[in-house]
DNA sequence: CTATTATTCAAATCCAAATTCGAATTTTTG
DNA sequence: CAAAAATTCGAATTTGGATTTGAATAATAG
């Protein structure tokens, strides 16, 4: 959505018209601004809601003024596609991750949650669970597909984990992958906001995921 | 919100400029229509999200037009308060009643949930859930008040099934209380539609509260 | 140091709904 | 049936932000 791609002509032998490349020293300082942005912007969004976020929330939150962030970024609308972007992206990495170090399923639930719990994109991805809707269709269609391939790596721990016998022999599978989903996004919100003090917090969900409430 | 508390003014000696009171049979006829009208907001809210949602689409869903709903609800913000007072309160009642007829704690949670997900007011609560966060800074304090009532009662489950023992000696009462909320919130969404028949998927995800996932 | 490119922002536009208005039309009542 | 009240809606109004524009200012490169 906002980088595109690197274009060819040479620095040298480009046509007079033609807009230079930034240099690399320039592009990395874009991009962090561009990341501050954005990190402001996931933030106001989870707050706020993003319909009620406006663009000067997220630029007072970083000392600049609504009109500069279109230096950035196009629209409030093209921040929130990155944000989910990313954190889809990267959440399926890790899980992805995960499980390809093998080993149990309890093991794998554990790691994977306390991934998606503990993550310093939490605003990211409960702007991608709650706000994502908010997209353009095309966008959306996209995003679900991620969403869907997430999920599927969660089923993918519990099939393992069904062969490997570790569940209740009727364990829905599927279920199993929504209720993973559900928790893990709720809790993302519900859990307290301080930095690692949360992991302890974090594990307590998991055990609740894996042991039921019942006693046994 | 919507209805002012019936004034005194006996019909025959009120004075002359005062609005006379509606007949019975009127009122009746007025409390069907704004039914109707806030069965069709919280179903086109909870499709496409609060902000995204129009009077129109609102109208159009039971072929009214947009200015015409104006007579029934001042404003589609109030709409959305009744939906959210409506069900709250209800749902508190509800649990409350299955609370007050005693028994086990897990007989509790097992009533409790389903009637939290199966619920005909299942687009009012998802929109209690997770638009309420879009009225003015006034109502937002009082629904959340009944949305820790609500929670309060499922802690006071918790508790009671602690006393009786009915549960892991480590469970955290209010995780699970915030773990029960997320998980019928996010399966009132992710559940089939139709009517009925997913009381035997809400019973899934009822026991995977209970048991867990590990094979005991 | 100078030309070029990047950054910032104040002010001006724009626009999609929400809401208001008034006048028809329909229903109720006595 | 006639007056009063309720209901509906086409058309006009409003408005809160998002976005554009153009110009001023700061960085960077060579």
């Amino acid at each position: 959505m906002v980088g595109k791609a690197a274009g060819p002509a040479k620095r040298s032998e480009r046509a007079t018209t033609a807009p230079r490349q930034p240099t690399p020293h320039v592009k990395q300082k874009q991009d962090r601004r561009r990341r501050a942005i954005l990190d402001a912007a996931a933030l106001v969004f989870a707050e706020r809601g993003y319909f009620n976020a406006t663009m000067k929330d997220i630029a007072d939150r970083i000392g600049m003024r609504p009109a500069s962030l279109y230096h950035y970024y196009p629209s409030k609308e093209s921040a929130l596609e990155d944000m989910c972007r990313i954190s889809a992206v990267e959440f399926c990495e890790r899980l992805r991750s995960i499980i390809s170090k093998g080993g149990p399923a309890v093991a794998m639930v554990r790691a994977g949650m306390l991934s998606h719990l503990t993550s310093d994109r939490r605003a990211y991805v409960e702007n991608f669970a709650f706000s994502r809707r908010n997209l353009p269709a095309g966008v959306l269609k996209e995003l679900n597909t991620l969403a869907r391939a997430y999920r599927q790596l969660w089923k993918k721990i519990f099939i393992h984990g069904a062969e490997r016998g570790e569940w209740r022999s009727d364990l829905d599978v599927d279920v199993a992958a929504d209720a993973v989903l559900a928790l893990c996004n709720s809790a993302a919100v519900t859990l307290p906001r301080r930095k690692g003090a949360d992991a302890d917090a974090a594990l307590k969900w998991v055990e609740l995921f894996l042991q039921g409430t019942r006693r046994r």
